[in-house]
DNA sequence: TCAATCCGTATC
DNA sequence: ATACGGATTGAC
């Protein structure tokens, strides 16, 4: 007999069910393998959970349908962890294991050699290679053991690196210097931990990342000791990688979010870089978030944990609050060496001169530093938070966003303007007319419903004309630019300047000469919880691409306290901050919160049949902004205890409901990015 | 009294 | 989803 998780997406049917197993298939149905069932009359795909010799199941059992592949993809440790995912996110097991298990590859999965013996590939042999300024990899002691001293910059780095490698399993908070080769930490702390024989998970946010962390290994380690899981990869390719990791051909896997399941037995490590990254949110139910699931999965296989970013969140804050997880931060000596001087120009010139001119939104400070950067053959990178051109008009007399007369989109120009009636003052003449973000009609007859004005002035400036701007600035100066479509990965050192949107900013091979941060009064009007933290997460990731000789300015009010974060070069003073506001709210992750999206009918049914937890605290229901007429929102929050209880009590609401086919879907979330 | 239909529930 | 059983309804 087998206990199957049939791959249903449905509530009330998350639970196992037994199969009997023709004698025919019975070497191929393994646990942990794939095989298809009959399901209330329809064939479906499952999971093997178990062999069981007998059923607790008082009816008739049917026979499996059909063994699919003897290649164990859900192991025990991933099944356990999936279902933990499961019932911390109110979801099934089946949708987690959607995002554990890539789809199956037939020729991929004949292709991987098989399992090797005993011992896996690689294990033992010595590391080759170089790290950071010709360190030899490799200790007499410890064969493979990498070079610590790039982390002896943290007081504790060290005896984090020599816990790791002798099979410990120490959880820290990791806040890199600016400066910090990051990517060449967290392939020391891998080789650490495969030094003492256990396999290791990174995930970073995005492909970029994955990139540059993908050679730093390839350094560190050699050839063949690991592999990147992506989304972007093909799916044989993908499916490749997973069974070469699942073999046990390599014991280290990075990747991105969908990386956090990958399979790696007798797990040493977890790495999450730059978790503040909203890209690490599963946009698939149930929404899990790869912070906590890396978490969870080193608690269950007791592995150590390392969150590592160059800012800090409130939720890296509470790991370290709890005690849970300790803290790898630079000495004040160390950081003071290593940090770019930090300058603030008041933002106030935004307001009053035209912000179209590129004079009045780079101050005298920012523009001598770019001076003294290019002089000194250094790139400057400039952040500007919007790309495009001036993804923003208003009217030019009363200052009233345009809209769209047809569909009230948010009108734009693609470049500079046509003269005339609907022109923006300051920009070139010979370009067309302005457009709607949303259905992308032209509005070159515009008229301000409020004033009957006709011309037009731009209200947010994005990438592509400040890159216009600094081209005319700076006569001369070659200017890049890196955004969203047209990513740079590195920029050579020499003058040159290089516009990039949050995010996307490239890294210079010698550092920035200068870091402008502009615009910042669009990160931080941002009706959102996280408004602080995001800014000062692109603002740090941006500003740790300046050398320790360079200047950053950040265009801001020097009295806004994530402005003083910035410039004292301080997170976790800020992620402090920050918690204790979000338990002054009562905001995650200082407390639960279980999120009912739906019709108002809908929500309320789903919480009449809920028996939800004592002490639910009932937020709402309001209508979600921006979305769909009708659609609202109920927040129930709850102490971080009653957080499984919660949980518990959704799904089994979620589940009556599906099963008495209720054709109105509320959308259940815990601790979802976005609050308000 | 029987059969067509509706509703609720289980799905191994 | 589909499939089945028990209750309900309607026609003979």
């Amino acid at each position: 007999m087998a206990r199957i998780c049939v791959d249903l997406p449905l509530p009330h049917l998350d639970r196992p069910f037994d199969y009997l197993v023709p004698a025919s298939m019975d070497a191929k149905v393994v646990v942990g393998g794939r095989v298809r069932v009959r399901f209330a009359g329809q064939k479906v795909d499952g999971y093997v959970l178990d062999r069981v010799a007998a059923s607790e199941h008082g009816g008739n059992l049917s026979f499996l349908e059909r063994a699919v592949s003897a290649e164990p993809v859900v192991s025990p440790e991933i099944a356990r962890l999936a279902r933990a995912v499961a019932d911390r996110y109110a979801g099934n097991l089946a949708d987690v294991l959607r995002l554990a298990v890539p789809p199956r590859h037939a020729r991929a999965e004949a292709a991987v050699p098989p399992r090797a013996g005993g011992v896996p590939a690689g294990d033992g042999k010595p590391g080759s290679g170089i790290v950071g300024d010709g360190d030899v990899v490799g200790s007499p002691d410890r064969p493979g053991f990498p070079a610590t001293a790039g982390w002896s910059a943290y007081p504790a780095g060290a005896a984090y690196l020599r816990a790791l490698a002798d099979g410990r399993a120490p959880r820290a908070v990791w806040t890199a210097t600016p400066g910090e080769d990051w990517v060449a930490r967290v392939a020391e702390a891998v080789a650490a931990t495969l030094s003492g024989g256990r396999g290791v998970v990174v995930v970073v946010p995005d492909g970029r990342d994955l990139h540059r962390l993908d050679r730093a290994l390839l350094a560190v380690l050699g050839e063949g000791r690991h592999v990147a899981l992506s989304a972007a990869t093909g799916p044989e390719e993908r499916y490749t990688r997973f069974v070469t990791a699942l073999r046990g051909h390599v014991r280290a896997v990075i990747g991105t979010r969908a990386a956090m399941f990958a399979p790696v037995a007798d797990l040493g490590l977890v790495v999450i870089f730059d978790d503040g990254d909203d890209v690490h949110a599963d946009p698939h139910a149930p929404y899990p978030h790869a912070r906590e699931v890396l978490l969870t999965r080193a608690e269950l296989a007791g592995a150590a944990a390392l969150v590592a970013g160059y800012s800090r969140t409130a939720e890296g804050q509470l790991l370290l609050a709890t005690g849970w997880a300790r803290e790898l931060t630079a000495d004040r000596d160390t950081l003071r060496a290593r940090a770019p001087r930090v300058l603030t120009a008041g933002d106030d010139v935004q307001q009053s001169r035209d912000p179209g001119a590129v004079t009045s939104r780079l101050p005298s400070v920012a523009l001598q530093a770019a001076r003294a950067s290019l002089a000194g053959g250094r790139p400057v990178l400039v952040q500007v938070p919007r790309r495009g051109y001036i993804p923003s008009v208003a009217c030019e007399t009363c200052r009233t966003p345009a809209r769209c007369p047809h569909c009230s989109g948010p009108l734009a120009l693609e470049s500079g303007v046509l003269g005339g009636t609907a022109g923006v003052a300051g920009a070139s003449p010979e370009h067309s007319g302005p457009s709607c973000r949303w259905c992308g009609r032209g509005a070159t007859g515009f008229t301000c419903p409020v004033c009957g004005g006709r011309r037009l002035r731009a209200s947010v400036v994005g990438a592509r004309r400040t890159a216009d701007e600094m081209g005319r600035a700076f006569a001369g100066v070659p200017v890049r630019t890196s955004g969203r479509g047209e990513l740079l990965d590195t920029v050579p050192d020499g003058p040159a300047l290089v516009v990039a949107t949050p995010g996307a900013e490239p890294v210079a091979d010698a550092g920035y000469g200068a870091v402008l941060l502009l615009d910042t009064w669009a990160l931080l009007t941002r009706a959102d919880l996280r408004a602080g933290e995001e800014a000062l997460r692109r603002w740090l990731s941006a500003a740790a691409l300046a050398r320790s000789d360079g200047t950053v300015v950040i265009v801001a009010d020097a009295a806004v306290p994530v402005v003083q974060a910035l410039v004292r070069f301080d997170p976790a003073w800020y992620a402090a901050r920050e918690l204790d506001e979000r338990a002054e709210l009562g905001f995650p992750p200082a407390v639960r919160v279980g999120s009912l999206t739906g019709s108002p009918a809908a929500i309320a049914d789903l919480v009449a049949g809920a028996r939800l937890p004592a002490g639910v605290d009932e937020l709402g229901p309001v209508p979600v902004l921006g979305g769909d007429e009708g659609v609202e929102r109920l927040l129930l929050r709850v102490p971080r205890s009653t957080g499984p209880a919660l949980a518990r009590a959704l799904h089994e609401a979620a589940g009556v409901r599906s099963a008495h086919r209720a054709k109105e879907p509320v959308r259940v979330q815990i601790d979802p990015l976005e609050l308000l």
